[in-house]
DNA sequence: ATCCTCCCCTAC
DNA sequence: TAAGGTAGGGGAGGAT
């Protein structure tokens, strides 16, 4: 029985060696994506230049007849965003031609860059990286194609080697050539735009030129080399300010939501040129933004989906005020044919909310992410599904998922639909529906148990349809005897469809499905069963309970045990509420001096002390997060990202509640002073409050009271118990006193009852960050000066 | 046993 | 440019 406690005592020091091994300290989960990105990236580069390079060779280099090679050998394409013909159909031509493909833009490799035109902000953009390479319209190749003759590209150049003149003279065509086509505005079918564009080719052509010009710069040569800009020039250019898409027109938004992906030869990326930022970090990082928190949180995707579900409580209290779902009673259908459990789930919710106004572009891969640049360290948030069937994940960076497909189009966030979308999603359910647990802003298990008469695959596709209806978007729904089955079929059913799993089919549902599948098992639980050799459900079903026990501890255990077979007693359930509430943020965060710091744990304290009175609670433990540039780690490969970082943490338990800024302000800078860090070295600030009681009406007056009792007792330390607990409506709420250091440690504040400051630090992991800290007598001291005001 | 803290893990 | 947040579950291990 206990040999799980003995197995866990053996374990724990074999989980430290062994992230003390591989990395000192336990790396963040998406740098290891980045890094399985990077290596997924490269094999599928060399997949597709194998496939190129054995396609020319055929054509060209085993026959060195000139008219044996196709028209286009020694011409190497690389496509840049959505074009017509796509991508695929330029990489045919080019192949069935002689010539080459580029799925990365590499200025050694690539001859040709292929784009439709770009509003004058992305223009400048793809000028940058386009290191003097001719940027051509489509045409051009399919043109060559028809003419079985590599034409001048010249007259197809929308910019290249180029002077202003020659981008101004472009663009103009461009504008001509769209009021010729006159399509009507946002009208961004393809058939029409390929129509359009191909009948006003030809008059794109006269009005492109007084070609006396392009022809000079251009005529000498359809084989244009790249032109190699200095590093000074690099630099330059990838300094260049680019506008966003919210910036361009909506009738140029084919045009506009694409940029040129990035180069692979890595010269951007190199801390040569991150070295020497002193002005490119400035713009958005928390040097320059006194309002940084504020103004970071605002477009943080992450955080909209965070504190999604405080905004959701709120707004649907009056729904929620019920003491929960009533698992008293228990229904009778539910002994006699189980429950029936419907999940639903928005299908890529964030891109489905832009695509209501574009859709065109609902059968064309599409993600969300901000603003897209070379350094292509976005992360998309959500991929519709012809993106994913190009391997698109949210969590990617935007350069990877370009890399998967580079027709990708990019949309950015918009935050207040995706409110408004939930909110319509939420009162549907709570109209048809009285038990709704909301798991996310897109997403909610109903049970619906007790509705007898009702089928509950109509009634699932009653709820969908209002919902496609009211939203314009889609979600879809599994329908299971338990929350587990029901989520597993959602994913089964996605998109816009739903799927019901009758018990007699989830053994077969189970058999082959990857363990990995499962909610709960991710990315490290999931690779220890791969070391065991154990894929999917039906494995695991083979190992017993015990040995589960064993491995993953009790409760983990059981879950793994129980949900291979299907088995989830999980009831739907209200939110409760909250037991911690916090915030923090891990990007963006460069330090030069302590004001800066303190500046910033000021703005923090100020965020998480708005957001407990927002919630009408009060807390007793503060915990305060620093991320730490690991030594020797260098900036990292995401812009203004925390990189490889050390963490190192601290919480302190008042004596009593509080919500005050300044008392948690004070705190904090106590905290964080005894990290005794260089602030230079600092990635991330988070700042977490527990411990949390509600707040009634006479609270505040009695914490008052109690932290001037508490100023009294400080003033003679060992004294007698001023019963400042009793006083409290709370009192028996109160824990017992905690010391999670020896006794003698910090009795220097100890009081004979529960007004006491408990401190306890750690530094995970890391040896000489965990001997950084100071004496716990001193810190101990320290807090004490806190509560001086 | 039970509670507590300090994490890690997971999901959106 | 870019915006790597937030909160709950739960394991380990110590205190009571
Ligand atoms: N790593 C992630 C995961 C999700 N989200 C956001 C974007 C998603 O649209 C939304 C909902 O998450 P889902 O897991 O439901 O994903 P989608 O709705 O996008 O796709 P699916 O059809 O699989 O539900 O949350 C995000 O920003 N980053
Ligand atoms: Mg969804
Ligand atoms: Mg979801």
């Amino acid at each position: 029985m206990r040999s799980s406690s003995s197995s866990s005592v053996s374990r724990r020091p074999l989980k430290r060696s062994k992230s003390n091994q591989k990395a000192p300290v336990r790396k963040s989960p998406f740098t290891d994506f980045e890094s399985y990105m990077k290596d997924k990236n490269r094999k599928l580069r060399s997949q597709f230049e194998a496939e190129a390079s054995s396609s020319s060779l055929g054509n060209s280099e085993s026959s060195p007849v000139v008219s044996g090679r196709g028209i286009f050998h020694g011409v190497s394409i690389f496509v840049n965003g959505h074009t017509i013909p796509s991508g695929q159909e330029l990489k045919g031509y080019m192949l069935r031609h002689g010539g080459r493909f580029e799925n990365y833009f590499s200025s050694q490799r690539v001859t040709h860059i292929i784009c439709s035109n770009l509003p004058d902000s992305k223009m400048r953009n793809l000028k940058a990286f386009s290191r003097g390479l001719p940027v051509v319209k489509p045409e051009w190749v399919v043109d060559s194609v028809a003419s079985n003759l590599l034409l001048s590209s010249a007259p197809y150049q929308i910019f290249g080697h180029s002077s202003e003149t020659c981008k101004q003279q472009k663009l103009s065509a461009f504008f001509g050539c769209k009021s010729i086509s006159c399509f009507k505005e946002n009208d961004a079918s393809d058939s029409n735009v390929r129509i359009d564009c191909e009948g006003s080719e030809k008059s794109m052509n006269s009005p492109l030129e007084p070609q006396s010009k392009l022809l000079r710069n251009f005529m000498g040569s359809d084989r244009v080399f790249p032109i190699r800009l200095d590093e000074e020039q690099k630099l330059t250019n990838s300094l260049d300010k680019v506008n966003k898409y919210e910036a361009s027109d909506a009738d140029s938004l084919k045009l506009s939501i694409r940029t040129i992906a990035p180069s692979d030869d890595g010269s951007f990326g190199k801390p040569t040129y991150l070295k020497h930022t002193a002005n490119s970090d400035v713009h958005h990082s928390t040097l320059n933004d006194p309002n940084f928190v504020e103004n970071y949180f605002k477009s943080s995707r992450l955080h909209f989906i965070g504190t999604w579900r405080n905004r959701y409580q709120k707004r649907f209290s009056n729904m929620l005020k019920g003491v929960g779902y009533g698992k008293e009673f228990v229904h009778s259908s539910s002994i006699t044919k189980g429950s029936t459990i419907i999940h639903i789930d928005m299908d890529c919710f964030f891109v489905s909310v832009i695509l209501r106004k574009y859709p065109d572009l609902l059968n064309e891969p599409v993600a969300v992410c901000h603003s897209d640049n070379s350094r292509g360290t976005a992360e998309i948030s959500s991929a519709n599904y012809p993106a994913r069937e190009y391997g698109i994940r949210a969590g990617m960076f935007v350069r990877d998922a370009k890399a998967c497909c580079h027709n990708l189009v990019l949309f950015p966030y918009d935050f207040e639909a995706y409110e408004e979308v939930a909110d319509q999603f939420y009162s549907i359910l709570h109209k048809h529906c009285n038990k709704v647990q909301a798991v996310s802003c897109d997403e909610a298990f109903l049970d619906i148990t007790e509705y007898d008469d009702i089928n509950p695959e109509s009634f699932s596709s009653l709820i969908r349809k209002e919902i496609a209806e009211t939203t314009k978007c889609t979600a879809s729904a599994g329908i299971a005897g338990n929350m587990l089955m029901a989520r597993l079929a959602t994913k089964s059913a996605k998109p816009n469809g739903q799927c019901f799993i009758p018990p007699e089919k989830v053994d077969g549902f189970l058999e082959e499905l990857p363990i990995t599948s499962l909610p709960g098992i991710g990315h490290s639980i999931g690779e220890k069963l791969k070391a065991k050799e154990l894929h999917t459900c039906g494995q695991l079903r083979m190992v017993s309970k015990v040995a589960l026990h064993k491995d993953f501890g009790e409760r983990v255990g059981d879950m793994l045990w129980n949900y291979c077979r299907g088995f989830d007693d999980r009831k739907v359930e209200v939110l409760k509420e909250a037991k911690s509430i916090g915030a923090e943020v891990n990007w963006g965060v460069r330090f030069q001096d302590i004001m800066d710091c303190e500046h910033f744990l000021i703005q923090l304290s100020k965020e998480v002390s708005s957001r407990l009175k927002e919630c009408g609670v009060l807390a007793r433990t503060v915990n305060l997060k620093i991320k730490r540039r690991r030594k020797g780690a260098k900036e990292p490969e995401k812009y203004m990202g925390c990189g490889d970082c050390d963490n190192m943490s601290r919480s302190i338990t008042l004596p009593v509640p509080t919500d005050d800024v300044a008392l948690i302000q004070r705190i904090v800078k106590q905290i964080f002073a005894s990290f005794h860090i260089n602030v230079r070295e600092v990635r991330g600030v988070g700042l977490q409050m527990s411990r949390l009681e509600r707040m009634e009406l006479n609270r505040r007056v009695h914490q008052h009271n109690v932290l001037e009792s508490w100023f009294l007792l400080h003033s003679k330390i060992e004294d007698e118990p001023v019963r400042v607990c009793n006083a409290t409506d709370g009192a028996e709420n109160v824990p017992r006193l905690q010391r999670s250091l020896s006794p003698n440690e910090n009795s220097c504040i100890e009081k004979a009852n529960s007004l006491t400051a408990v401190r306890t630090a750690r530094c995970s992991t890391d040896e000489s960050a965990r001997s950084a800290l100071p004496p716990v007598s001193q810190l101990d001291m320290s807090i004490i000066k806190i509560f001086q005001p």
